[in-house]
DNA sequence: GCGGACCTGTACCGATCAGTATAGGTTGAG
DNA sequence: CTCAACCTATACTGATCGGTACAGGTCCGC
């Protein structure tokens, strides 16, 4: 079954032919998932690497070879367009996150700290450019904007797994390491990007060593 | 000779008519506030309220009071003006933390833990929209850009307070220290922007007393 | 009163912004 | 074949972008 959860995802499910799948817009027009699957991941790569506002639309039509009218066909906003690319980085970022971290280690304290490991991988591609959402908070300043949701909406779901880890860890208070272990990984992701990556990685897992301990002492 | 080390002060150090740019503040403390000091101050709280690519130059003409001509005598370009408003910041902010620290606490092990709770005073105030060379680092994806080198300063001078105090501290590897101090400094700073401030800070002490507690140890 | 330092307001420049209008090309189903 | 779905290219809108030009106002030491 070829289909892309990311993008309002149960109709694809009765399709047989991924290059004719036909998608509901938003105002009910029927359109190619194909055309539109393409527009959001490179959106997606220009927004990561540019930014959001410094990126213009006349941009996107040439970086992504798809003409303005089709993006304002699919998208009725640049803030829509956005927004998918949110929905699609977050479904991207986190499957990777969590797949590495599972490839990387067996049991679930191993699998906690190789969430380090994972994000040094991370810093050093040579495409890295800090998180996305965290950009993403930083260029919206209204709290009530749903670019901010979707950042929150983001971390949340990481905090989530990690809670679950740590429950399977049988740590006390999985909470609590859910949230330290969090503060760590944003502040290397920050530190990796401001400061650049070398160490940073290394030094967020010694930090995550202790506090691991530290919560099955408990 | 008054003046603002913080605002590139060389042209008024030329300037033989001082006076005339000393005024008198709303709480009545003579500082100089020449219309430079007064353009980058108010530049700053916009750039960091609004973001550095939504300000544009008319919005910060309506917003300081500065006229546009008044502007482009004192900064070439927007970007030297984004450059003025980053070294103010950073002298406010770092002046602002340090301070807040030795107020909070009296030895150099309880500053260091002293730092959450400033930052946690921080994250309270209503005006707070994470930290600004942050933003700034996520809207210039040019790691070469001045803007990033300033940013990169900013935290290479936290980092320089943090291992003082923890060679103060006595502690075994104060460079260490500070390295996961900045982690957990950050990674606050992120969650409280995105998720909202509620506990971050706490969580992050909590994290930062173990941290501490096994340097000591050391 | 004169000159220079410093400021203002307004109008303007070409470029780019998000978004729209229009016309036409391609494809596959019936 | 026709029809409809889907795509393209081009040209355009009014607004705003960073930055400049120009004329004039105010204050000061001389």
């Amino acid at each position: 079954m070829i289909s892309c959860a990311f993008l309002q995802s149960t109709y694809y499910l009765h399709c047989n032919k991924l290059y004719r799948t036909v998608h509901v817009n938003q105002d009910n027009t029927a359109m190619s998932a194909s055309k539109r699957d393409i527009l959001v991941k490179k959106a997606l790569q220009v927004f990561y690497r540019n930014g959001f506002h410094a990126t213009g639309m006349d941009m996107l039509v040439t970086e992504t070879g798809v003409s303005k009218t089709s993006m304002y066909k699919h998208f009725r906003t640049k803030d829509d367009l956005i927004l998918a690319s949110l929905r699609l980085r977050d479904e991207l970022f986190r499957n990777w996150l969590m797949r590495r971290m599972e490839e990387l280690a067996t049991t679930p304290r191993e699998q906690l700290l190789a969430m380090f490991d994972a994000l040094g991988e991370w810093f050093d591609q040579e495409d890295f450019n800090s998180c996305m959402f965290i950009k993403a908070a930083s260029e919206y300043p209204d709290p009530d904007h749903p670019v901010r949701a979707s950042a929150a909406e983001h971390k949340r779901l990481i905090k989530h797994y990690l809670v679950e880890l740590g429950e399977k860890a049988g740590v006390a208070e999985p909470a609590q390491l859910a949230r330290r272990f969090l503060l760590l990984k944003e502040g290397a992701i920050v530190t990796a990007h401001i400061q650049g990556s070398a160490g940073v990685a290394a030094d967020a897992r010694q930090a995550a060593q202790l506090i691991l301990t530290d919560a099955c002492q408990d």
